[in-house]
RNA sequence: GCCGCCAUGGCGGAAUUGGUAGACGCGCUAGACUCAAAAUCUAGUGAAGGCAACUUCGUAACGGUUCGAGUCCGUUUGGCGGUACCA
């Protein structure tokens, strides 16, 4: 009888379904386990060969701790609002709903043809009304705690898709054709900002990549230095600039604001106002983009106005120049072009004064006429600071200036408010409404869902609003309390807002009291595991990081952090090593791959192919080995006629059949429990093992059984159906995970190594655990290694237990 | 430029963390079965030399530590990811 994958898949996936196999629910008799993929957005494409990767990798977490007693939760949703589904419903006038509808359903059949161990009952999706109520009375929370607020800010504002852009989400866009210009705009923002330390400080606690972590902590860009007042020449007003490097305020030779800094206009005479005022446009028309990777000169304009150096009281005359950024610290400096890179290319090219302040300690030499130099030294020319080092000098002018009042010692961070809305028809609403006279209003949680409206025209109204403007019937609305007239907030949320809190929602997916039961929280948080790309390092894992924190601090969440443990799966590349894609014509579709081998050969190649976080190359060829290994395992238990075969029997093992079995127990739990998930090795243990029991004349039942346990997290499918046609009614998820006793692992006789001078030139077979000297005397006895000593003076004798003899001769 | 990661056969990758390099699989070669093919099974498969037992070389390159290095240290080269005027 043959390996009849496909029958036996959809028998399996049947049986789990009807009787609720993977349906987790409280028990406090069992520790929990809270294993999460990354919030999958369902694309229109459907899945690709590497999207089972780290759903396979997770769900054989998941079966293996159902097996070791945990109690485990796994879920599964969609991030489902985002600007494709908007896109196509412009161009073909049909519903973003409809056709995310149709993609979420297609994911969900793929998905579940892999076999996974999914509790389907908690399905969510972000576009739900049951669900966006929620992400709504997450915004209502934040704005009551002052977390939201609006600004005039400038964007990237991209024509042609009729809306704002974020950073990240540019260079995208701009490659597919689409302009992006800047322009302000008033926005929503949340304060992020306010919680930037706190997303800093609690990195150290949490179990991820090293390399996510210090893209967050770069992000976030935590510097300390003093904020300083250079009061303005002829005004009442002083100029506040941020510097990590006070103690170089005497090699402060001019000053450069911002072109946008609000203190330009003021203090521009006469003579430089035309100058400045064309520089100000051009740089106006830059987008972030030009401004950052194009410009590498250096440009800028006179204002003709000057500031005075506190701490010398000498007039520097002030520049405005677009490599001094708004955004960060006060939008103006200090210029030190002996000690700062991109303050000596100025002073350079513009013939600005070059003052040194700080000379290198020790024998170092430097030479500021031929580039800056930005280590920590010695102060000079610095008055009271002289001959004190970088860090003294620091300390004792923050000191200084804090005494005299003329500036404080302080903490910068590189990372902004966060830009959270969108001119977009296909998003979250926001829950709150304009009053006649402009006053923004929340509305009451009891009126939330605010819904979507019905539209028949996706198309932006031109006006730089979302489309949702021109629905005139949902904008004029009224104030539930009031009464009165008033008009909605028209633009949407962004993506991020949904996936930020979904792995809240699963541990509670139905209440419509609250976002989440009190008691389910307890209990299920955190999350034990947390897998998906690395492409989301920074932003969604800080988004959801700083929205939880919130949450925690409301007393929503119990703790701190949201995902304990975090790992990146690998990219899988297509058969020519380059990233899958339509365009190049390499995408593998899982559905194929199934049809041809099966759920279990895919499920087991993608993770023999190497280990999880390893980017590598599909291969057409190599799902091949694993498909024989599934057909060997069937024709070892099945024999032709479709009856079990007659070589298996309820006999007890031979020592080596068992040393066998316990050492790949041992081998395969190691290497599942190992936090490096490389679950290719665990496949290749189970190869050996059916390759050396195999061969028996008579194979001891009890080898079989722990064989199906231990393939049952990867093959799932041949798992169950060998374990039933064994004569188990129950399924395989809940048997008990085997045990293996170490001392039955270890042989008799060891095979121990002879080498001369490091060099391997013998090999013995010896007992187990023999004393050093024993073994040494054994090997110089054996005829080869004999030949190399004879006639040598022995040096030095090294043994290693039970492994090798290493006699170094001269 | 800066930060982080990586480099092992024709290919994907192993190597108990300093102790037999190349497990397992793909591919390839030969054989068995077959009218033939597929499937399956057996043997071989890092390179060079030798009839052979064996010998020498070999983990990107060079150097170092060590009885012993793919593994540790230094320098260089190549690749991947992130970031980019953050004062």
């Amino acid at each position: 009888m043959k390996y009849n994958f496909s029958e036996i898949e959809k028998k399996w996936q049947a049986f789990w379904d009807t009787n609720k196999t993977f349906a987790a629910n409280i028990d406090h008799t069992k520790p929990k386990y809270y294993v999460l993929d990354f919030f999958p957005y369902p694309s229109s494409d459907g899945l690709h060969v590497g999207h089972p990767e780290g759903y396979t990798a997770t769900d054989i977490i998941a079966r293996y701790k159902r097996m070791k007693g945990f109690n485990v939760l796994h879920p599964m949703g969609w991030d489902a609002f985002g600007l494709p589904a908007e896109q196509f419903a412009i161009k073909t006038g049909i519903h973003p709903r409809i056709t995310t509808q149709k993609s979420i359903d297609n994911f969900k059949r793929q998905l579940k043809s892999i076999g996974l161990s999914i509790d389907w009952s908690r399905e969510i999706a972000t576009i739900d009304p049951k669900y966006y109520k929620w992400t709504q009375w997450i915004f209502i929370q934040l704005y009551k705690k002052g977390l939201a607020y609006q600004a005039e800010i400038p964007v990237n504002w991209c024509p042609e898709l009729g809306t704002v852009l974020a950073n990240e989400e540019v260079p995208e866009q701009i490659e597919k054709g689409f302009t992006v210009v800047r322009r302000p705009m008033k926005q929503w923002m949340l304060k992020i900002t306010e919680y930037a330390e706190r997303l800093l400080i609690d990195l150290d606690m949490l179990d991820w990549p090293e390399s996510t972590k210090e893209m967050q902590r770069n992000w976030i860009g935590k510097s300390e230095g003093a904020k300083v007042f250079f009061p303005l020449k002829g005004f009442d007003e002083s100029l506040e600039i941020f510097t990590t490097r006070p103690d170089t305020l005497w090699g402060a030779t001019y000053m450069v604001l911002a072109p946008e800094h609000p203190l330009v206009d003021k203090i521009t005479t006469a003579e430089h106002r035309t100058a400045v005022d064309i520089y100000k446009d051009t740089a106006k028309q830059k987008s972030d983009l030009e401004r950052q990777a194009l410009e590498k000169d250096k440009t800028g304009v006179f204002t003709g106005a000057y500031a005075v150096n506190p701490v010398n009281n000498e007039e520097i005359p002030i520049w405005i120049s677009d490599y001094v950024l708004m955004g960060y610290g006060t939008g103006a400096i200090m210029s030190v072009p002996a000690h700062d890179e991109r303050d000596w290319e100025f002073a350079t090219k513009f013939h600005l004064p070059i003052v040194e302040v700080v000379k290198p300690a020790g024998n170092e030499k430097s030479d500021i006429t031929k580039a800056a130099f930005c280590e920590e030294g010695i102060a000079v020319n610095s008055g009271f600071i002289n001959g004190l080092k970088t860090e003294k000098a620091k300390k004792k002018t923050i000191e200084w200036l804090e005494e005299k009042g003329l500036g404080k010692g302080t903490v910068q961070y590189k990372l902004r408010d966060w830009l959270f809305s969108r001119q977009r028809f296909w998003g979250e609403p926001f829950p709150l409404i304009y009053l006649e006279d402009g006053t923004v209003k929340l509305l009451p949680e009891d009126v939330l869902p605010v819904m979507l409206p019905e539209v028949e025209n996706y198309k932006t109204i031109g006006t730089g609003e979302s489309p949702l403007a021109g629905i005139s019937d949902w904008v004029n609305t009224t104030d539930p309390e009031t009464g009165k007239p008033a008009k909605r907030e028209t633009n949407t949320m962004p993506q991020w807002a949904g996936s930020c809190w979904y792995y809240l929602r699963f541990l509670d997916p139905d209440n419509d009291k609250e976002l989440v039961n009190k008691e389910a929280e307890k209990y299920w948080m955190p999350v034990n595991l947390y897998l998906g790309g690395a492409e989301h390092a920074v932003l969604h894992l800080l988004y959801a990081r700083f929205w939880h924190k919130v949450l925690f601090d409301l007393g929503y969440v119990s703790t701190r952090e949201p995902f304990v443990r975090l790992f990146h799966q690998g990219m899988i590349l297509g058969e020519d090593s380059n990233k899958m894609s339509k365009s190049r014509g390499n995408v593998v579709n899982p559905d194929d791959v199934i049809n041809n081998y099966g759920a279990d050969s895919l499920r087991l190649f993608e993770m023999f192919l190497g280990p999880l976080s390893a980017t590598k190359p599909w291969s057409t060829k190599g799902i091949e080995g694993v498909y024989r290994f599934l057909n060997k395992i069937w024709r070892l238990v099945i024999d032709e006629e479709g009856n079990i075969s007659k070589k298996i029997q309820e006999v007890k093992p031979e020592e080596d059949a068992e040393r066998i079995m316990h050492r790949t127990i041992m081998n395969v739990t190691r290497d599942i429990e190992d936090m490096d998930m490389k679950f290719n090795t665990c496949v290749s243990e189970l190869m050996i093992y059916v390759n050396e029991i195999s061969r028996y004349d008579v194979i001891p039942a009890v080898l079989v059984n722990t064989l199906l346990k231990l393939l049952s997290p990867f093959a799932p499918h041949l798992a169950e159906e060998l374990w039933s046609r064994l004569g188990n009614s129950a399924t395989i998820t809940f048997e008990k995970w085997p045990e293996y006793n170490p001392a039955k692992v270890q042989k008799n006789i060891v095979t121990v190594v002879g080498q001369i001078n490091g060099k391997v030139r013998s090999k013995i077979e010896i007992e187990l655990d023999q004393p050093d000297e024993t073994v040494l005397e054994k090997m110089k006895q054996d005829e080869k290694i004999r030949s190399y000593i004879e006639g040598k003076q022995i040096v030095k004798e090294i043994v290693v237990k039970n492994k090798l003899v290493n006699i170094v001769v001269k």
